[in-house]
DNA sequence: GAATTTATCAATCAGTTGATTGACAACTAA
DNA sequence: TTAGTTGTCAATCAACTGATTGATAAATTC
């Protein structure tokens, strides 16, 4: 934990410094996002392998030198747009599920709600995602960005298994770290490439997670409400 | 099922043409053989963005031109890339796991074995594939060759899904679509990024597909044998 | 042994790429 | 007004890139 992003100066929350970053208020900031929002489609679209610095200034109408004026150089381009991109995950959601009592259940399905509304909304946040994911195993400056997404994903979905175990919720014989594990290859790999199994795959979760009694008590209450 | 590949010769079988691959006979054979393997080997160590066909030339002690005897375009190559890969992992498998008794186990640990085996001992080939997955995405050629090799895997993983319910190794109440989603799910992501947590993870997954006599029984035997 | 095919390379082409430069306008400070 | 800063662009550079060409030697066929 030594050395930080370094990049979050001090008078500002971490919120504010990351809605800065997608909305912000001066005129440098709003043209480098403007450039970071084209970078980010160019790589939607072309993919690292079809990232050129043209493409994106004339994406954003700009020249080319201007691009370098804010980003002197291809590396600092990317770099940024990483940081662009873990600011859009931390802060874009799916709407809450209704909420069923049960703490680490709503939060589950929360998770469900956020894989559902990129997939259906934002794609281009997980095709652009998984671009950095491999970048980041040759790019020792992306990974650590992707290392901080990924550690505070995985530490909320931590705390949710711990509690789902520890207040009942989930089936107490299950392992937290057997269900870490596998929660978390399981979204990876569903955010990756998931076919349109996805509706059945969220329930597979659910009665596997859950204790007997809250999975019955969930599905009345469910089949009623839908 | 319709048209195949279409690059199978009849008077070969299929396993016959993909050894052929990795173990071609004649001269040509060989110089193509060794120009895909040199083009593996760039990918893993620099991605799409990274291939040039200098670079394969190059590796492969060629001149470039050469290369373009053989693969007349970059495509070509990469498409020919995609057919080594998947011959690759038709034929490269992990040691067959110590018989437990129950078909639908022992095909599972297969898998477990297989993806041990990839991570340790060809961890360029788990990086080329998603290098490939991610290309698919905006190269119908290559992702027909991806879809061919998801195909199999899936396929095989279906079979084992059906049968372990079917003769009680698995857990009755189990629903084979969830299943079947939830583990492509899960290896697909362990695949692409997994921890050093796979070993627990390997456990959780039979412990929530196995029946619970199964579970037991080979609890004893496991511990007695390790 | 002549003719043809196969395999290889050095040289080259036309287009691309990341990055720099010098000029110019708009704004700001003294 | 003057001097300095900021933002922008057209033009340009050197290096790179996929692909082609013409020459050449070796192997194969007739």
């Amino acid at each position: 934990m030594g050395q930080e992003t370094s990049a979050v100066p001090d008078q500002f929350s971490v919120g504010e410094y990351l809605s800065g970053l997608l909305n912000p208020v001066d005129e440098a900031g709003k043209r480098k996002t403007a450039l970071l929002q084209a970078t980010f489609d160019v790589i939607a679209e072309a993919g690292f392998e079809g990232l050129r610095t043209r493409g994106v200034a004339q994406r954003a109408r700009v020249n080319v030198a201007t691009l370098h004026y804010y980003f002197p150089t291809k590396q600092a381009l990317i770099e940024g747009l990483a940081q662009f991109l873990g600011a859009k995950f931390v802060l874009l959601h799916g709407p809450a599920p209704a909420p069923s009592g049960y703490k680490a259940l709503d939060r589950l399905r929360q998770e469900f709600s956020d894989g559902d509304y990129y997939y259906q909304h934002e794609p281009k946040m997980l095709l652009v995602l998984e671009e950095f994911r491999l970048r980041g195993k040759r790019d020792p400056q992306v990974q650590k960005i992707v290392d901080i997404m990924h550690g505070h994903w995985r530490h909320g979905l931590e705390q949710m298994v711990a509690e789902g175990i520890a207040d009942g919720t989930f089936r107490q014989e299950l392992d937290k770290e057997e269900v870490l594990g596998m929660l978390l290859s399981m979204f990876s790999g569903a955010g990756s490439c998931r076919g349109n199994e996805f509706e059945t795959v969220k329930q597979g979760i659910e009665q596997w997670l859950l204790s007997e009694s809250v999975w019955k008590a969930t599905r009345g209450a469910s089949n009623e409400s839908e």
